[in-house]
DNA sequence: AAAACGGGGAT
DNA sequence: ATCCCAGTTTT
């Protein structure tokens, strides 16, 4: 059977308009799987000067394997979604243990590894090495949605436009068609589209947007974090966050829910220090919430702490290389050195 | 089936 | 301020 008009007109359409010069198209499979993984949930423009630190640092999966989780998550950090970077090394491990070093050739094979869903597997077996795989991210999500005017959400609509995604897929030029669906849902078929320089246009279902739901407000949160420090300022007191969770395994301020909490906080660190006056708050939005931090500067008295150095807890100087730390703490760490 | 997960960029 | 993004995992 013949490709369809819309694998057809998609692959033209790309040729002249569509990207052929991100760092990461190659058919190195390393660089593919680590873009996939840098874009999910994330923005192009974000993740490419990550992802050029990540292939000078860690240029094959066998130097990643090999490097510390600290060190990955310190490349990381500022990007988001942490459990992506866990995800990542632990997969470069498999790779090395599992697949002797070797990157599969197969979906099932890629989706089996921790942080690979069906989209991603797809995107990489296809770019990768031409398997003919579809593809659900956000882009290809809009773009089949309004081509056949599909509506609302849940599990049955994905069913749906799962099964267009295959049923589009030319027998060729894989790797072209999934950068073609992926770009025309960047570039024109846009959350305001640009229908007019569409390719698709005459024969697309699209007649305009659905009424948009009331915004949801976002639960408010408040905290504390505290900048213990000695030596006239010099250091602050970095404790590791648990593996699991928010900022799971980053390095992270000690931290209270209110600032009458503070000096509970701190004797159960074993922290004898003066506490000073709280800084000004700081906003920082997530998805599902938006939280306020307010600094609070703590001087330890000298010859006073019980809190040693190790794995979990560290004495950070100012000038030495940024550790993993999430964005609003550096922007306190920023603020106050 | 629904919730959880982070932060940057566009509008 | 709000929406969106090369989605997957956990509950």
């Amino acid at each position: 059977m013949a490709d369809d008009a819309f694998a057809r007109t998609l692959l033209a359409w790309h040729a002249r308009h569509g990207r052929h010069d991100l760092p990461w198209q190659t058919p190195d499979p390393y660089k593919r799987w680590l873009a996939e993984v840098m874009l999910q949930q994330t923005t192009v423009a974000a993740a490419i000067p990550y992802f050029t630190r990540f292939t000078e640092r860690f240029p094959d999966v066998a130097t990643l394997a090999a490097a510390s989780l600290d060190d990955v998550l310190a490349l990381w950090a500022g990007l988001g979604y942490y459990a992506r970077a866990r995800n990542l090394h632990a997969s470069a491990r498999l790779i090395m243990t599992r697949h002797g070093g070797a990157f599969p050739r197969t979906l099932a094979a890629w989706t089996a590894l921790p942080g690979i869903g069906p989209s991603t597997a797809g995107a990489i077996v296809a770019f990768a090495f031409g398997v003919r795989a579809p593809i659900l991210d956000a882009n290809a999500r809009r773009v089949l949605r309004r081509f056949h005017g599909i509506e609302g959400q849940g599990t049955l609509v994905t069913q749906r436009l799962w099964e267009h995604a295959r049923a589009h897929l030319p027998r060729t030029r894989i790797a072209a068609y999934t950068q073609a669906i992926m770009d025309l849902g960047a570039l024109v078929c846009r959350a305001r589209p640009n229908c007019p320089v569409c390719p698709l246009a005459a024969t697309c279902a699209f007649e305009g947007e659905a009424p948009a739901v009331s915004a949801r407000t976002r639960p408010e949160r408040q905290a504390v974090m505290m900048l213990v420090h000695r030596r006239r300022g010099r250091e602050v007191l970095l404790l590791r966050r648990p593996p699991k969770g928010i900022w799971g395994g980053l390095w992270s301020l000690p931290e209270c829910a209110v600032l009458s909490d503070v000096p509970t906080r701190l004797t159960e660190l074993g922290i004898d220090g003066l506490v000073g006056a709280p800084g000004t708050p700081l906003r920082h939005v997530f998805t599902h919430f938006a939280l306020t931090i307010t600094p609070v500067p703590v001087a330890l008295r000298p010859r006073s702490c019980r809190a040693r150095a190790n794995g979990d807890i560290m004495w950070h100087p100012g000038g030495a290389p940024a550790p993993g730390v999430p964005a609003p703490v550096k922007r306190l760490l920023n603020q106050f050195w």
